[in-house]
DNA sequence: TCTTAATCGAGACGGTACGTCTCGTCTTAAT
DNA sequence: ATTAAGACGAGACGTACCGTCTCGATTAAGA
């Protein structure tokens, strides 16, 4: 029944000023009390250009995220995920990169406003993962197809749950605060990770020992 | 000035209505939707009970929670973290109830509801792991402790890191639901997290090899 | 600033849909919930149509009400006040003919919609009365003027007063309900209105007494 | 469904700065512009406070003008309609009022916005007529009904029809602005309506005269 | 016949107020 | 003296319209 707008006649100044607004403000008063009111306040904006545009505030907050994590990517001038040749290395810069990322409060806000929207609503969950964390994941499962294929990594390795063995802990400390998130932490990640933490007395996995070789 | 209430007096009966109408109803409405008035009405209760002795509707969720692992505890008659001496099944042993329990509609919402507050909400957070997060990791830890005193794990193993290797990326693929939570999943995850994913070539870790025994 | 606009490029057909539109909504949804934009978009129409030629809502059921009374005067084929010598007659049949379009709902919306508008809107009741009651009024007083010079009303008579002393208590009990209306109670209005109610022993009015007389 | 509250525990602190609101509001800004957010805010006063007890702003405002014609009423120390004996004499005097009452802009404000409101509002009409508009008129008629067994009025006279030739002119010229309201007007229409308007050589009335006697 | 300038339908915009909902506090009755 | 009940001040919700402001697309002169 209720037609969609017509994204053409959108006014571009009134959609920076709202994911500016929004990020500015769930960074000072958090997630909870961050109001599509205030928002539209700050912004200089009808309420209404809001709801037309958006569905809730979590999804003004993602389309804000997205376009942060845009502005970082051209800002740092990055150009995908480094590839040196050393595996653990590239994946200990690139983790401890996250680390730093999730320790800046700029970042951090509306980062956890997003994983707490999305863990009650599946459908912003899904426009979450799908736009910002896969697109990061697929970096990490294309690096690390790389080094299977170098045989760095086992040849019937999962990638994907590689990548989430190592981003799987570090968000979790990040989320639940069970320790403190330190380069040295995700170091000794991607270690055990790749290396395994079975004893040489092994047993642990089925068919797996793991030796020291010098 | 607000003196605390005399606890001694305090009504079992209505504490008990509160955080039955409050699992109740973050199972029928979502954690959003869920308000502290409706909790009030379908326990029977006025508002004024429910504000006098918890701080936000977070926090009867999460003594609701308490009490419903609670229950668990005692009505599956477990006594702790299994220990057969086989350290890789235990783990996949443990880890598979879980994926159960996240599968399970009566666990699924609260958990999501107070990882969700949690996010956003240090103070809640804090008594989220202290109380609930904390006693299941230290079972794990427990477990690795003895698997590496039995030399099942290398001697320097930071059990700490290895409970977040197990639990971590389980938690992230059912928050984030980046992929199935299954047992497979599991399954290769323990075998993963104990045997290294670096491959016969090696080079990932700094002085690790892993080579495939029998 | 603002340049009128140039009259002789106004649509027509806009004009007559907006006028047609706004009769039948306000006789569908009534004056509170008359709308510009419910107008605009019945008549097919853009809003800044109708603000580029009327004020406000009211000034435009105002203009629909006057063409409105424009067709009724020309569908009736009125050509006047009835002057058939007999002043009682004459009154009645038009009173008569008043209490039945105020029982026409097509007027009576517009009618009621425009009275509560005026009365708390000086300058659009300024126009209200000018253009829609004044010349009704002019009516009344032309016919009173011509019996009173035919010596059948006091020569001193205030044919202004008089006018109002027969529409007004029509109005009154139309707008305030406080009884029904109908032709008897127009006609016993005129008959009290030119004889007077006062009784046989007078003293009333300073210097005046009624008697029958046959 | 929605139950009604409990009335005993109303605050009438509240109610009365409600009222007090609501008629400084109107009379400051006017009908059309007195919205509810201003009142509750001018009164200190949560909106539901008056969604609660009111069902729209008219209602407000009709308890409101109830209440200030209390206090008139008590304030003037007014028992009652005057009756002196001399019939038009005690219509001057309370018309005269009535003039100077409509004048008052304390009273003018709200009594335009009410009489406005009922106007399309057939529900608020009957409250307004019933507990304002029809104390006032029973007045009118229990002096006409006294006059009329003194004789002074025609025995078969209708005091509600003598009550609205009075009053009806008096309002319609107030709400239509068709001419000035002043006292001179009030007591022409009083010797108007009690000796009426036809002249000696009669005819308007069917079988009535006036003549001038003395 | 072809500009060309205004009006037109359409609807996005910054706003205001709506009437509802829930918050967390305060008051009351009764048990 | 504590409870269930619920009124209260406060303020955000999402919606409806306001009156203004672009947009092309007619459209009706005058060049």
């Amino acid at each position: 029944m209720s037609k969609p707008p017509d994204s053409s006649r959108r006014s571009e100044r009134s959609r920076r000023a709202i994911l500016d607004s929004a990020l500015a403000l769930v960074g000072e008063v958090g997630y909870n009390k961050l109001t599509i009111e205030a928002i539209a306040a700050r912004a200089g904006v009808g309420k209404q250009t809001i709801y037309r545009w958006w569905p809730s505030k979590a999804a003004v907050l993602l389309d804000a995220s997205l376009a942060l994590s845009g502005e970082a990517w051209t800002e740092t001038g990055w150009s995908g995920f480094p590839d040196t040749g050393d595996l653990a290395a590239d994946l200990k810069s690139v983790l401890r990169a996250t680390v730093d990322e999730f320790a800046d409060p700029r970042y951090e806000a509306p980062a956890r406003a997003l994983t707490a929207a999305g863990a009650t609503d599946p459908e912003l969950a899904a426009r979450f993962t799908e736009q910002l964390l896969e697109p990061q994941l697929a970096l990490y499962e294309a690096r690390l197809r790389t080094a299977r294929e170098a045989g760095q990594l086992a040849a019937d390795t999962d990638v994907r749950l590689v990548t989430e063995m190592l981003v799987g802990p570090l968000t979790y400390r990040w989320l639940m605060r069970t320790g403190p998130l330190t380069h040295a932490f995700t170091d000794a990640l991607v270690d055990s990770v790749l290396g395994g933490v079975a004893g040489a007395t092994a047993g642990g996995a089925d068919d797996v020992a793991k030796v020291t070789v010098r």
